[in-house]
DNA sequence: AGCTTCTTGTACTAATCGGTACAGTGCACT
DNA sequence: AGTGCACTGTACCGATTAGTACAAGAAGCT
């Protein structure tokens, strides 16, 4: 049971990106419900036979566009993937605000902005879900690593150091996106690398 | 130039209320762009005719259910209002977490929900923000209450660490909500109490 | 060249969207 | 009893929605 169609030649990989491109940049901005397929369709300038050709349906695509977000919130963040030092979570949080200081749109995070409108979805939810275990997965290998190391307690739990630090990106993201002001984000992941800090060996 | 219609009958306010309250529900389930007028209409067994008698159109509709979902969460957390010690503070997250652990339905947080879909819309994002700040308002009087009394250090900033405690308590809940496992919460909220805590005099 | 499969453009549908028009009812006040 | 206003029910509008039908174009393979 196939779940989406894929795309067999270069040319249909090339639309059936865009289509999803132009999807991810106006539901980030207007929501899921808020961005029609024609609206994607107008802005990616393919048909709609190609939208129903690779997607079963709207929500298909909103499929690919959470992997998608997920791919490109980690490609933004590329020192959670080598977290082996407090120095390095130290870097990660600087990457996480450069994102939002360099992006001229409005500060949020597409997987956050997605996570209230679907929160009920129970075809998406999961999805969504998922996105979030494996962006906290890198902080729990970085956590654990330190561990190993000798730097974070032995009796420091990985898992739920790695989504406390989720929850302060995620409630610092929030509150700066409603206020846009980036000041919410930094006082958040300050306190956030404090708290991690504070299970450090001395 | 009133923005919206007040029901002057005793009538009109409960044919006004049953609007709001159907509206209410079918956004925190279903979002804003998810829930259509006239399924709001059919649920709340008013005409259209009542709807845009009170209502110059749906925005402002929605402006009346981010209040009234303000006045449920704030009225869900008596505590707040009575914020003179740290013991205080504790048993308002104990009140935050029995909200989503006697609810029935999904883990969640009305307005934050609303925080991802309505962020840039120009009408209705400053009413979110300022149902935020008026949240965060009785936490920050809280803690000058504290910090009067001498028992929160003369130079911890009761806006800042209300605003700290205001992105634990939310990321916490987006956390949660998608897990629908409130351990989330109720993590993020030892932590932002302890966070506090840490600025008390010793 | 010719065949097959992938891909694309256009036209279409039935349902739903937000919003309007307007005639009518309930109710207070005189 | 009559007048005026708040309120209500229903029918309607053009635009947009998600999704379908189908024929034609492009491209690889033999």
């Amino acid at each position: 049971m196939e779940t989406q169609a894929a795309a067999s030649t270069p040319r249909g990989k090339r639309t059936r990106d865009a289509i999803v491109d132009a999807a991810a940049q106006l539901m980030y901005v207007d929501g899921v419900a808020g961005t029609s397929v024609d609206k994607v369709l107008a802005a990616s300038g393919a048909g709609k036979s190609q939208m129903y050709h690779y997607f079963k349906n709207k929500d298909q695509l909103v499929e690919a566009v959470i992997d998608r977000y997920l791919e490109q919130i980690l490609a933004n963040q590329p020192a959670i993937f080598e977290l082996t030092s407090w120095a390095d979570f130290e870097t990660w949080t600087e990457q996480l605000l450069d994102v939002q200081r360099r992006a001229g749109g409005p500060i949020a995070c597409p997987l956050g902005n997605l996570a209230g409108e679907v929160g009920d979805n129970p075809k998406l939810a999961p999805l969504v879900d998922q996105a979030y275990r494996t962006w906290e997965s890198h902080l729990v290998r970085g956590l654990t690593t330190l561990r190993d190391k000798g730097e974070l307690r032995p009796d420091a739990d990985p898992a739920r150091l790695a989504q406390a630090a989720m929850t302060s990106v995620q409630g610092g993201l929030l509150l700066a996106h409603l206020r846009q002001d980036i000041t919410a984000l930094e006082d958040a992941l300050g306190i956030a690398l404090a708290y991690l800090r504070g299970h450090a060996v001395s």
